[in-house]
DNA sequence: GTTCTCACA
DNA sequence: TGTGAGTA
């Protein structure tokens, strides 16, 4: 998903009558849910709240979980988890990426070092472009 | 007309 | 969690 996509999904437009429409929760329900920090939907100049399409998302995500049986305090453990989840695939993928480049360039200096060398398996104008300006 | 906060005979 | 009061 793009920058400009997150962007929009995080632009803050629906007023809480909207968000009934779209989650079936009640204006309580959802202002409980704010006051227990499981949403943090923006506020106007005259403090009425605008969600997000990802304060929806959030909100579905809350409601499927209740369905399921689980309390707030379940919801809140269940997003604890999630991110952190998600922050253990970011890791793994940094570590990835930064091994391959690792390699990558081990490769591109042996070419460089040791051209036309038998044997020597050419890098690809994808690969060798990383390490130059676009 | 909608939304906000607060309180509960 | 619902609902009504009194506002903005």
């Amino acid at each position: 998903m793009s920058v400009r996509d997150e962007l929009r999904r995080n632009m803050p437009l629906f007023p809480i009558g909207i968000v009934t429409k779209l989650t079936e929760l009640s204006p309580r329900q959802i202002r409980y849910y704010e006051q227990q920090g499981l949403i943090r939907p923006e506020r106007t100049k005259g403090n009425q709240r605008l969600f997000s399409f990802n304060d929806v998302d959030r909100l579905l995500q809350i409601k499927s979980y209740l369905e399921k049986g689980l309390n707030l305090a379940g919801v809140r453990e269940m997003f604890k988890q999630n991110q952190q989840v998600l922050e253990a695939k970011r890791e793994v993928e940094r570590v990835k990426k930064e091994l391959t480049e690792r390699e990558l360039r081990r490769m591109l200096k042996q070419q460089i070092i040791h051209p036309n060398r038998p044997g020597q398996i050419p890098l690809t104008h994808g690969e060798m472009s990383r390490f130059f300006r676009h």
